[in-house]
RNA sequence: UGGGGUGUAGCCAAGCGGUAAGGCAGCGGGUUUUGAUCCCGCCAUGCGGAGGUUCGAAUCCUCCCACCCCAGCCA
């Protein structure tokens, strides 16, 4: 695409560059868009050209307010600034219904009375031509007369259409005398009641290019047939400027569906909540799920751009998104499941310490230290506690009765015993610290097993967790079968009611990430219309119900196969 | 069996006649008070296939194969 650019300023076939991103306003904005986002807005920057936003707005029947508003948020929320104000094709109606005279008048469009079936019909086969339209050989006055008709609302939806006279045998289908426009007794959200015909999206797209002075159309690979049309219009059209349409593949990814139609159908169908449901790969949803707009703009970048169908792997996002996180969020620890731990010799090892200052973020000290408090009595995860003392070292490395762990930050401790609840379940495990070890390790034969994260039972902040994970569980969704249900991920969301965050966490605002070390990337929960800003965000602790953290994605886990933290615990409540 | 496209590793993707970048995944090792991060190493005698041109071919030519898109008054 870059030698293209190149070539194209070089030759001199246009002065400098401009591009557009052109969404047509009847869904929210998905991963699928943000590339072709990058690439247009990315493109434009780096030969320091312009990009415009504008709304393919031509078919009033699909197209709503709520979607225009929701994909400037979206795109302004992933950081790229269009060049002017916003742009509407509607804009265009008035210049874009003289073209279409003007095409009469040179004898190359015609009204077409067919019938929407025998328009099919005419329009022949993938191996065979078509035949032309009855209506074809009308005169330039009997046209011009209908076509004043057709605006005029004198003709039903669906009986007449404005068509190119280009050629009914043509091998490319889309120059089978494509329509130009037709007929919608429908208000447009923008031009209200001012026309009641539309133009087609080949009649629209080009001329709305020549008009803002678009030089690369950057379009998806479906696109490549009509490009013959593109140019067709573009040559018989008293057109401004002479824009050139390029092809891209468009965006496939493992594990989801990156369609309109199939997002909307995860809507309507109660898969999820709504657009912005954060297991959605709309922006609006992976905003809410708490991935920062960079790393949608890294992984857009790793992708490339190239001319061959294929679908990335979501390995691919998911490294993107836990690299842009690891980076730019500070640490904490919460525990998921609480078990509650009791230190025993709390005073005689540990004395008047109630709480700990720890860093902000290992590798950054820039970023400072939180407090944490600490005490005689904490919540570990239950899934760190076994009583089997055969797991191996290797295999478990977390708390085993009569073994030792690291308490994260603080004292190397050494599970005791353990008390059962009246149903026989575990509810605590006392333990002893070992003295010595806070800072400074151990002998060996007190060698931890592993480390532990933990939180102060009397000062924390209770909260409600939310785990996600792919909605999918087949790597290419089949989007036409009769119901999604069967290839849904039915753990896609877990929702956890009894969680305990470290008590800096009730300075956590909306839409803050945090990484709950040892368990992945979280951030609080924001009202999914994104327009809070981190000033005046709820705080965690503002709202009487208990605040609730989002998972953003797992950390990676490299525990052998069997092992890892989802595979053996004491047990899930 | 019309037209338009595309084939480089498990997945993306550079490469544009001079002897196969990079990323993801995977595997092995080191560091580590996060089974994270970080660091080191391995991972295409091979570029859809077969011929041909050339001193030299993923790059040029020929033929073949596979896959994708097009028969909306959607975009």
């Amino acid at each position: 695409m870059r030698h293209l650019i190149r070539e194209d300023l070089a030759a001199g076939r246009c002065a400098g560059l401009v591009t557009r991103f052109p969404p047509e306003p009847n869904g929210y904005l998905h991963i699928g868009h943000a590339k072709s986002i990058c690439l247009n807005f990315g493109l434009a920057a780096e030969f320091g050209g312009a990009c415009h936003l504008r709304f393919d707005d031509t078919n009033p029947a699909t197209e709503a307010q709520e979607y225009v508003d929701a994909i400037q948020r979206d795109l302004a929320w992933l950081g790229f600034e269009w060049a002017g104000g916003v742009r509407f094709t509607s804009a265009y109606f008035g210049q874009l219904y003289e073209w279409a005279v003007h095409l009469v008048r040179q004898g190359l469009a015609y009204v077409c009375e067919l019938p929407l079936k025998a328009v099919r019909d005419y329009r022949g086969t993938l191996t065979e031509p078509g035949r032309d339209s009855p209506y074809r050989e009308r005169s330039v006055a009997d046209n011009l007369r209908l076509f004043a008709a057709m605006r005029d609302g004198e003709f039903a939806a669906g009986t007449a259409c404005l068509r190119a006279k280009i050629d009914m045998a043509h091998p490319n289908i889309s120059m089978r005398d494509p329509v130009l426009y037709r007929i919608r007794q429908q208000a447009h959200q923008r031009t209200g009641r001012d026309w009641c015909i539309y133009p087609s999206y080949d009649f629209a797209h080009g001329q709305a290019d020549a008009i803002e002075g678009v030089t690369h159309s950057l379009c998806t690979l479906e696109f490549q047939d009509h490009r013959p049309l593109y140019d067709w219009f573009i040559e018989h059209l008293p057109v401004p400027a002479r824009p050139r349409q390029y092809e891209f593949a468009r965006l496939n990814l493992s594990h989801t569906v990156t369609s309109k139609r199939t997002l909307r159908r995860l809507v309507e169908e109660g898969c999820v909540a709504d657009w912005d449901d954060p297991r959605m790969p709309t922006l609006a949803g992976m905003r809410r799920r708490g991935v920062r707009p960079a790393a949608i703009r890294r992984f857009c970048a790793d992708v490339g751009v190239a001319r061959a169908d294929s679908r990335v792997d979501i390995d691919m996002l998911e490294h993107a998104v836990r690299d842009d996180l690891n980076r730019h969020a500070p640490r904490a620890m919460c525990v998921l499941r609480p078990l509650r731990l009791i230190i025993d010799n709390y005073a005689a090892v540990a004395g008047e310490l109630h709480a700990l200052r720890l860093p902000r973020h290992p590798e950054y000290p820039e970023w400072g230290e939180r407090s944490v408090p600490f005490g005689a009595e904490l919540f570990i995860e239950r899934d760190d506690f076994s009583t089997d003392a055969s797991l191996s070292r290797k295999r478990f490395k977390r708390l085993v009765l009569g073994d030792y762990v690291r308490l994260r930050g603080t004292f190397v401790i050494r599970a005791e015993q353990v008390r059962h609840d009246a149903a026989g379940q575990i509810c605590a495990v006392h333990a002893s610290l070992v003295p010595g070890t806070l800072g400074a390790n151990p002998p060996p034969e007190m060698r931890p097993r592993g480390v532990i994260h933990w939180v102060s039972a009397v000062d924390h902040l209770p909260c409600r967790v939310n785990l996600y994970e792919r909605l999918f569980t087949v790597a290419v969704p089949d989007t036409g079968a009769a119901s999604l249900l069967p290839q849904l991920n039915p753990d896609s969301l877990i929702e956890l009611a009894d969680c305990r965050a470290e008590a800096s966490l009730r300075q956590a605002r909306a839409g803050e990430s945090y990484q709950f070390e040892r368990q992945g990337y979280f951030c609080l929960d924001q009202a999914g219309d994104g327009a809070d800003s981190d000033a005046d965000a709820p705080a965690a602790d503002s709202n009487k119900k208990p605040p609730l953290f989002n998972r953003t994605i797992g950390l990676k886990d490299s525990a052998p196969k069997g092992s890892g933290p989802k595979d053996i615990g004491a047990g899930k409540p």
